[in-house]
RNA sequence: GCCGCGGUAGUAUAGCCCGGCCCAGUAUGCGGGCCUGUCAAGCCCGUGACCCGGGUUCAAAUCCCGGCCGCGGCGCCA
C-alpha cells in the first residue's frame, strides 16, 4: 500500500505531538505514581490561572484532579497554549510528578508537553456550583451539568444499584426477561398511556411490565425480573413524578402468601442501599449532606389500618376506603423512624377501592375460600394482598399477591368497570395452569432520590423526561 | 388535570406593588492588560439583558389580555 498524505500517516501513527496512548488516570499519579518520573494524563481543563510566567491549570479527569504547572522558562510552547486554554477543553499533557506542599493532595505535574485535543466555547452554565444555576437551565446543558462530580456520582450510585439489584435477583433464583415496550392493550385500563402508532394500528407504551411478567411465571420460568423503562402519559408537575422512568420489576410463583414478595422487596432494597453505600459512602457524605446512609435493619409492615390509627392520633383523619395521601405517606415515614428507627415501612393490606383489578383480595386468600364466591362482592375497603414501601416517606416500590383464579380475574375486571374483552389474551394465561403468585415494582430513580436526599427526581434521571420536557 | 407563583446580559439576581429619576444596578462569566506559587488567585479596563404577541398611556422592564416556558403544591403514582 501507498500512503499518500499526511493525514493517512497519522490515522497509521496517531496524531502527533503528546503520545495519548501513554495515559494515566489522574488518581494513579496520587495513588501509586513515582516521585520524578514522567506520566501522561488528559482531561478537561478544571480551572486555570494565569500568574504571568507561571500557568496553574487543573485537569480533571473521571478519577480525579490534579494541578499541572506550566512555565515559562520550562517550556515556552507549552506555558502559551496553558495561558490561552477556555475552560472544559480537551487536554493532553507530558510532565514530570513532583511534591509540592502547595498543591491539592500535596502533588502536581511539572508540565513539558502540552496539547489541546479540543477547544471549548465559554460555558453557558457554572458546572462549578451546579446550585448557581437552575435545574431546567442545567438540564439543557445535561452533558456539561454532568462534568460536574457531584451529578456524575448521582448515576454511578444508580448504576451500582441496578447492579446490587440484579445480582440479588439472580443469586436468588430469578431469571431476567425483556418483555415489550410497545404493546396493543393499555395495562391498567386507565387513561395514562402514551398512543404510538404502530404501523396503521394504535399501540400503547407500557406503563409496566405487569402483564408480562405474569406471563413469564406461568410459561414456568417461576420466578423473573426485569429491569427496564416504564411511561406514564400523565401530567404531574411535582418533584417525584417522570413520564418515562426505570422500573426494577419481579413476579414469583409458589407463594404461600405476599408476605414471601415483601421479602424479596426487603432483599432486594436492602441490597441496593448497602451496596450504594459500600462503594460510595464516603464520597457520598462529601457531596450530598442529605443523604441516608445507615445499614438498614430489618422493616416495619404495619396494616394500612393501623397506619391510619397512628396518624389519626397526630390528626390526621382517613376513611376505611382512602389510598395514603402525599401528606399521610410523609407522617408515616417520620412516625416510623421515631419508633423503629427505620427509613422504609411496607404498608400492607391496601383497600381494594385502592389497587388495580389484577390484585389478590385477602377474602380469596384465607384458608378454605370457595372461587369465584370469594371475590364475588367485593367492597370499596375489602383489605387486599397488597403493600406499598415508603422510604423517608415517599413511596418506592409497589406490590401485592395476584389473582390467579380466571372466574375470579373477570369478576374483579368488570368490578373495575373495565371491559374483559380487552383483556381475554390475559385471561386466558390462567385458564391453563397458573400457580398463585405475587411480584412487586420498584422505581429506581425514587430510590436513588430518597437515599441521597435529592429535591428533584429529574436529577435521578439521566435525561429526564416530563410532561413539558422533550429534548434533550 | 386543578390551584398558586414566576420569566431582566452566558449564568444567578436587583428594579415591578406606587409607570417617567433605568439608553436598567450587582455578582460571576467572557474579552484586554499587569503579575513565577496560585488554588472560587488578585488588581485595573471593557463587554453584554427587560420571553413572544396584542392592548392602555404623552410615556411600559413596571399596568391589562393571550401564548409559550419555568417553579411549587395537590390529585395520582414508581
Amino acid at each position: 500500500m501507498v500512503l499518500e498524505s499526511k493525514e493517512l500517516v497519522w490515522c497509521m501513527a496517531g496524531m502527533p505531538g503528546v503520545d495519548i496512548s501513554k495515559r494515566v488516570p489522574i488518581r494513579d499519579l496520587f495513588e501509586r505514581g513515582e516521585v520524578g518520573r514522567e506520566y501522561v494524563v488528559a482531561g478537561w481543563v478544571d480551572a486555570v490561572r494565569v500568574h504571568g510566567g507561571i500557568v496553574f491549570v487543573v485537569l480533571r479527569d473521571r478519577s480525579g484532579r490534579v494541578q499541572l504547572v506550566v512555565k515559562k522558562n520550562v517550556s515556552r510552547e507549552a506555558w502559551q497554549k496553558a495561558r490561552d486554554l477556555s475552560l472544559e477543553s480537551v487536554v493532553v499533557a507530558k510532565g514530570r510528578l513532583v511534591e509540592s506542599k502547595a498543591a491539592l493532595g500535596g502533588r502536581e505535574l511539572q508540565v513539558t508537553e502540552l496539547e489541546v485535543l479540543a477547544e471549548a466555547d465559554p460555558l453557558p452554565i457554572d458546572i462549578h456550583e451546579p446550585e448557581k444555576t437552575v435545574l431546567a437551565k442545567r438540564l439543557d446543558w445535561r452533558f456539561l451539568d454532568l462534568r460536574n462530580p457531584r451529578n456524575q456520582l448521582i448515576f454511578l450510585v444508580e448504576a451500582e444499584m441496578a447492579r446490587a439489584a440484579r445480582q440479588w435477583f439472580i443469586e436468588h433464583g430469578f431469571v431476567e426477561i425483556f418483555t415489550p415496550k410497545i404493546v396493543g392493550s393499555a395495562t391498567e385500563g386507565g387513561a395514562e398511556v402514551f398512543t404510538v402508532i404502530y404501523f396503521d394500528k394504535p399501540a400503547y407504551l407500557a406503563q409496566s411490565p405487569q402483564l408480562y411478567k405474569q406471563m413469564g411465571v406461568i410459561a414456568g420460568f417461576e420466578k423473573v425480573f426485569e429491569i427496564g423503562p416504564a411511561f406514564r402519559a400523565e401530567p404531574h408537575h411535582t418533584t417525584r413524578h417522570l413520564t418515562e422512568y426505570t422500573s426494577i420489576d419481579f413476579e414469583m410463583g409458589f407463594i404461600k402468601s405476599y408476605e414471601d414478595v415483601m421479602d424479596v422487596v426487603e432483599g432486594v432494597v436492602k441490597a441496593m442501599i448497602e451496596a450504594a453505600i459500600r462503594k460510595y459512602g464516603d464520597v457520598i457524605r462529601e457531596y450530598f449532606p442529605d443523604a441516608w446512609l445507615e445499614p438498614v435493619k430489618e422493616v416495619p409492615r404495619i396494616d394500612i389500618a393501623e397506619v391510619k390509627q397512628l396518624l389519626a392520633k397526630k390528626g390526621k383523619i382517613l376513611s376505611p376506603e382512602e389510598d395514603l395521601d402525599t401528606e399521610a405517606e410523609r407522617m408515616i415515614g417520620e412516625i416510623v423512624l421515631e419508633e423503629y428507627g427505620s427509613p422504609l415501612v411496607f404498608v400492607k393490606r391496601y383497600p381494594w377501592n385502592a389497587r388495580p383489578f389484577y390484585t389478590m383480595p385477602c377474602t380469596c386468600a384465607v384458608e378454605g375460600a370457595q372461587y369465584p364466591e370469594c371475590c364475588r362482592d367485593l367492597r370499596p375497603d375489602t383489605p387486599t394482598c397488597s403493600f406499598d414501601l415508603l422510604f423517608r416517606g415517599l413511596e418506592i416500590a409497589t406490590g401485592g399477591q395476584r389473582q390467579h383464579n380466571p372466574q375470579c380475574l373477570v369478576e374483579q375486571i368488570k368490578q373495575k368497570g373495565l371491559n374483559p374483552e380487552n383483556f381475554k389474551w390475559y385471561i386466558d394465561m390462567f385458564r391453563f395452569g397458573a400457580p398463585p403468585h405475587g411480584g412487586a415494582g420498584i422505581g429506581l430513580e425514587r430510590v436513588v432520590m430518597q437515599l441521597l436526599g435529592l429535591k428533584n427526581i429529574r436529577e435521578a434521571r439521566l435525561v429526564p423526561r416530563d410532561p413539558e420536557r422533550l429534548i434533550p
